[in-house]
DNA sequence: CGGGGGGTTGATCTCCTTCAATCAACGTGG
DNA sequence: CCACGTTGATTGAAGGAGATCAACCCCCCG
């Protein structure tokens, strides 16, 4: 546990794949170069705590490859995830000292960290920065909002068309795919972080997602390769809009 | 339905009982005279929707007094509180032109309105909004990872409790009262928002309120006006930590 | 071969919802 | 001034969705 991985190669930022959705997206030419003296790579291993609620955090950083979440633990061992950090996903408040949520790497990981004191000072002087971070916590808060619908208001078969819904969408986008065709893809969880997402037990996500798929809703192969035939239908399970409540 | 109530009578920013704690606590003299050039309070009265999910939104702004809800709504009828608004709080995103939600004034209720395009430049020009501004966000963006927490995980009366707190919490600092003692307050929501703020039927809401007051954990004048005997016994009920592990 | 992590399935239980009756407070019009 | 309707709230009885407890499977890896 706890075993810091060798640090993955620096690299330019000029190359970087998340250069145009991260905090430094807005950032210019001497931006970067600025961003880049205070920056370094870490690499986790799936499993791998990042943080630990109560750390004391000496860096804010984005998530380069991999995924994060973060999570909230109640005394007696309940636990809620609050948060899934894709790549291009900042972790982090400038401001605060302590984290407040455990973070933890559900796959491999490569953040780009910035020290955060220099990084606060940036983000005074530079307004680029500050400007795609509000940008970025305004969508957060958004997500966060669609989350709270599915945790108060959906049936456990809602919940988990809904999580299954989002990463379809996040996934097709990403590819540039179309969403009217088929889409498939690699469920990133397990069945435990998917209840921990949903608020639900194991169990009960593992019975669901048979039915989705008896139902033929998704077709599986494997335990974690899905099939959506119809985008539509899956929405409509979902308890959504058909033509798509989303929020942008 | 949707009356608007004459112009509440506008006020100096100088005497303004939200001005060290909304979006232009920040401001110099010379940025409030700019906001004060594009600033007008509205008035609304308890019950009035403020905005319908989906409208045009041409403007943001502040809660000056009283209590706004954000709500999401389900083709079927479920509706999910996802935003509590108290003075200060801000509505509005920039950059967006449809209300995502449902804000619902559910006291009287009054707003200072900054038109949302010159706004939006003024946030360009001077950092002072932006970055209170992102302060904020933060923030909500915090309470709302605590909400997730209470709706995904906790039981009815765990639930109720929390809120209970929530609501404890914020009047004593209002009042700058200390916590130690008992606290008293008026539930600013009916049984109805309550069950709509925490997942749950209203029945189920006020089946727990009876049996907190039964068990001593509350004390009940009427159906609204509230005493804590003792805080820390509430929070016990709410499953937080009894060293308060709220984020700050 | 043994062991462990991830996953599925079954039986039972329980907490919350659902449906429904009742009540108190309040306003309104006859 | 009282009957009536309305709104918010409480309480009861019944049913169900999901939790809990437990057995078992599959597959990979040492």
């Amino acid at each position: 546990m706890s075993v810091e991985l060798s640090v993955a190669a620096p690299r330019d930022c000029g190359e970087c794949q998340i250069r145009h959705r991260a905090v430094c997206s807005r950032c210019d030419e001497d931006e970067l170069t600025q961003l880049d003296q205070i920056k370094y790579y870490r690499s986790f291993q799936a499993g791998q705590t990042v943080l630990w609620s109560g750390d004391q955090m000496d860096f804010v950083g984005s998530v380069v490859t991999g995924i994060a979440t973060l999570t909230q633990t109640m005394e007696d061992g309940r636990t809620q995830m609050v948060g899934l950090l894709l790549p291009s996903d900042f972790v982090g408040r400038p401001g605060r000292g302590e984290a407040p949520y455990d973070v933890v790497a559900t796959t491999d990981l490569v953040m780009c960290c910035f020290r955060k004191k220099p990084f606060e000072n940036m983000m005074l002087r530079t307004p680029h920065v500050a400007q795609r971070l509000l940008e970025m916590t305004l969508d957060e808060l958004d997500a966060a909002r669609e989350w709270m619908l599915v945790l108060g208001r959906k049936t456990a078969r809602e919940k988990i068309a809904s999580l299954l819904a989002i990463i379809a969408r996040r996934d097709a986008t990403l590819k540039l795919a179309s969403l009217d065709a088929k889409v498939v893809f690699d469920l990133p969880l397990t069945r435990e972080a998917m209840s921990d997402y949903l608020g639900l037990t194991l169990e009960t996500v593992s019975r669901q997602i048979s039915a989705l798929k008896k139902d033929g809703v998704i077709v599986l192969e494997g335990k974690r390769h899905v099939t959506v035939p119809s985008m539509e239908r899956l929405l409509e399970e979902a308890g959504d809009d058909s033509d798509g409540g989303m929020v942008s």
